[in-house]
DNA sequence: TGTATCGGTTCATATATTGAACCATTGGTT
DNA sequence: AACCAATGGTTCAATATATGAACCGATACA
């Protein structure tokens, strides 16, 4: 591991939760030391990426991101295309919903959507999506790059009982996900937690994220499933379109397919 | 310079003209080698800094500066905090007016409204201002803690023919520009730009950034500049309030002596 | 066919990173 | 007031890691 990449984890501490984190706090955390950890973090204020609370000394992170991000945004237009078809999405199904990208072989949350509709509701609170334990991950392995695959494979953590850990069973629900046109994942990251994706593609015509809607177990029931399938297929279509690209006739068939299908049919897990 | 440091500078080279650049380019613009410069690249983009573009194999700016611009305008508001404040300044004015935040020794442009008055405005490119040659820069010499002097006397290039380049001159200017309580930078960074700015602070009662004015210098006129005293000091004062600060009663204090001085009081620039 | 790019990789060299031990300061406790 | 246990921060020998010239394969062009 390089010195660089080092240096960069020492961000992915900082958290809406834990937005403040000193000297010594930090060498916990990453399990590093003391002297080692200091010159990491003075590189990254010296970059403005965080920097320290005048009063308590302790490091949080810097404006220089919110530079970058803005660059980000403006030249690679993400966030704000898909506002309005994640409402519309959250609407229609009374569901969280949320938006992925996949950079490098990594999915990254981009943009979330709570439905005021239950009052209990899935709430995300993760930074990136595990390929094989989410609906949004197995999209991803179903369509987006093969070398998603192998980095999958490497390391199938078990998060839940449900947790698919067995590689067979993995590619199975990936095949299926590409028959269906949507990938399916029940309770695989978090418990009661029932989750449906769709691909999003980009102007390179290649898979650049997910659409998903993830519901309270219980309250998926077979008719619902349906209506999740429409609209999925819907708001997919819209952010394809906000994100320049064109969504493949072969996953369009596939939608047709699986909307023209009786309510009974069920993931196959 | 760390290899940490050389990674992190890799990002400003991507900017909303440059949003795209290939490996070679880099080296290039960088003045590194070109298998460093993959490794650094590599470390990005593991991280999510930088991705691909699938298609043409150039880097760009990666969708994890979202997620950190985010947990860092959540956690610390200085942009939402900003807005409303900054458009009232700015129709006042009539001029381009800006925001920007001090982060250990650099001061970096936070947010920028640009007033519809004119048909010839000020336009602000740059990520950080350098402290000897703009208001913002001079105004935080003025409050900011006293290690930015050694900083800003340390290199004082030259931008234009107005630029500041002399540490006693540099000196006298902080001085007035404490007298006053508004620091006075005429065409030092970029000619024909008059700029005025007031200093702001946050919840630990210490300098936090700047709020300035950037005019076109012919339409600066004495009178105008009484009229961006008095609004200017409202701006501060709101943005000092948003981020939870209180103005230190001499800065209060100065303001009031300015404002009841006669609009023939010039810069002493 | 030859040439000039490009992105990416290899491996011996040497330079920059590392961490145990250290110091200074702070805040609480006896 | 002396003590203790934290904190943030620094030093320097040992060594692990970064470096870049040379290389590869692919693509584009004349």
């Amino acid at each position: 591991m390089s010195s660089a990449a080092k240096t960069l984890e020492l961000l992915s501490y900082f958290s809406e939760l834990r937005p403040e984190i000193g000297l010594s706090q930090l060498c916990r955390l990453a399990g590093r030391d003391k002297a080692t950890t200091h010159r990491h973090l003075q590189a990254l204020e010296e970059a403005g990426f965080v920097e320290q609370n005048p009063s308590s000394k302790a490091y949080r992170l810097g404006p220089a991101l919110l530079q970058f991000a803005q660059v980000r945004e403006r030249t690679v237009p993400r966030k704000a295309a898909v506002e309005q078809p994640l409402k519309q999405l959250a609407e229609a199904t009374g569901e969280t919903v949320h938006v992925a990208v996949l950079s490098g072989t990594t999915l990254y949350a981009l943009e979330q959507v709570e439905s005021v509709k239950h009052s209990t509701r899935v709430l995300i609170d993760v930074q990136t999506f595990p390929l094989h334990a989410t609906a949004s991950g197995q999209c991803a392995l179903a369509y987006g790059p093969d070398e998603l695959n192998s980095h999958a494979l490497a390391k199938l953590t078990r998060f839940t009982d449900e947790t698919i850990t067995d590689a067979d069973t993995l590619l199975a629900e990936v095949a299926a996900a590409k028959a269906r046109g949507f990938a399916i994942c029940s309770g695989g990251f978090e418990s009661d937690v029932h989750s449906i994706s769709a691909p999003v593609f980009d102007q390179t015509n290649l898979f650049a994220g997910t659409v998903t809607v993830a519901g309270v177990a219980t309250r998926i029931t077979h008719q619902l499933v349906q209506t999740i399938y429409a609209h999925l297929a819907d708001a997919s279509r819209t952010v394809t379109h906000n994100w320049g690209g064109r969504l493949p006739p072969d996953i369009e068939a596939a939608w047709t397919t699986t909307l023209s299908m009786s309510p009974a049919l069920e993931p196959t897990s």
